[in-house]
DNA sequence: TACAATGTTTTAAG
DNA sequence: CCTTAAAACATTGT
């Protein structure tokens, strides 16, 4: 599930338990989930610790507690942050639950291709201080975009999307949506892109970020019907724009839904 | 049964 | 060291 606005959603279910203290957090060390993570000296030094803050960045998430506890959460394909009750037994796939008076703060992952990580002290830990430039943020700019492609210019611009160190927060769905509101075919090398493609495809960048996290960061409706987005899953979709059936193919290693009217690249890309 | 699923990470090759 | 492509990861649902 998450992307920008998904991640921001579930950040936001764990920011009930905010300047709450965590009465004790119950964990299995040994799962996938805490790879690479003192998964022990987590539990134990949350185990008293105020939650004081949270932000999101891209798809990754921190929680801040007293005493320098800072927690990492990536949410992977199948993660979920929700609030249960105060005794809330256990689900099979709940890896982490941060039990609070009253509420228990549960991560769940049945595939566990997120990941959790702790840090204990006083500074921010390298993992959360080393991180790309928001696409949201006045830093990202047209000219830091160009400069991205042209340094994976062979590749295929969908893929290219999906790189978290230069679009932080894009995922299959929201890269599959800028190339479309963009009007550029998926499998166009990255290197390719005339100016103004270069000028779309950052302007729709943006838009789709702002969108995505008011709408579903805030569950807050739906998406535009005129978007790409409901008619993407599965075959047999038509172009909100023309009605033409939708493409679909493997592109950068995921499943691609593209326009071949819209977003039309020459016979050598299709 | 076999494949696909809103994502990285690892491995191998250029 | 850098980029790219493909496989791997673990589980569920169609």
């Amino acid at each position: 599930m998450p992307e920008l606005g998904e991640v921001e959603y579930f950040r936001k279910q764990w920011g009930k338990g905010l300047n709450k203290k965590v009465l004790a957090a119950e964990l299995n060390a040994d799962k996938k989930i805490f790879r690479g993570t003192d998964a022990p000296a987590l539990r134990e030094a949350l185990r008293g610790a105020k939650l004081i803050g949270s932000e999101a960045h891209g798809k990754q998430m921190l929680f801040r507690f007293s005493k320098g506890g800072w927690l990492g959460i990536h949410l992977g394909m199948t993660g979920k942050l929700r609030v249960g009750a105060a005794g809330a037994a256990r689900l099979k796939h709940d890896h982490l639950v941060l039990r609070q008076e009253g509420q228990s703060l549960i991560l769940s992952d049945p595939r566990q291709f997120g990941r959790v990580l702790f840090h204990h002290g006083k500074e921010a830990p390298d993992w959360w201080r080393d991180r790309p430039v928001e696409i949201l943020s006045a830093q990202f700019t047209l000219k830091m975009t160009g400069q991205f492609l042209l340094r994976h210019g062979r590749a295929p611009i969908k893929a290219v999307l999906l790189l978290q160190s230069g679009f932080p927060g894009i995922g299959n769905w929201m890269a599959d949506e800028i190339l479309w509101q963009a009007k550029i075919h998926p499998r166009r090398p990255a290197g390719g892109m005339r100016p103004e493609e270069v000028r779309r495809l950052f302007v729709k960048t943006k838009h789709i970020c702002r969108v995505a996290l008011r709408i579903v960061g805030g569950h807050d409706g739906d998406l535009p019907e005129t978007w790409l987005f409901g008619r993407r899953w599965g075959r047999g979709g038509r172009c909100p724009a023309d009605g033409a059936a939708l493409e679909r193919a493997t592109v950068g290693g995921r499943t691609t839904c593209w326009c071949p009217c819209c977003q039309r690249a020459g016979e050598e890309f299709n």
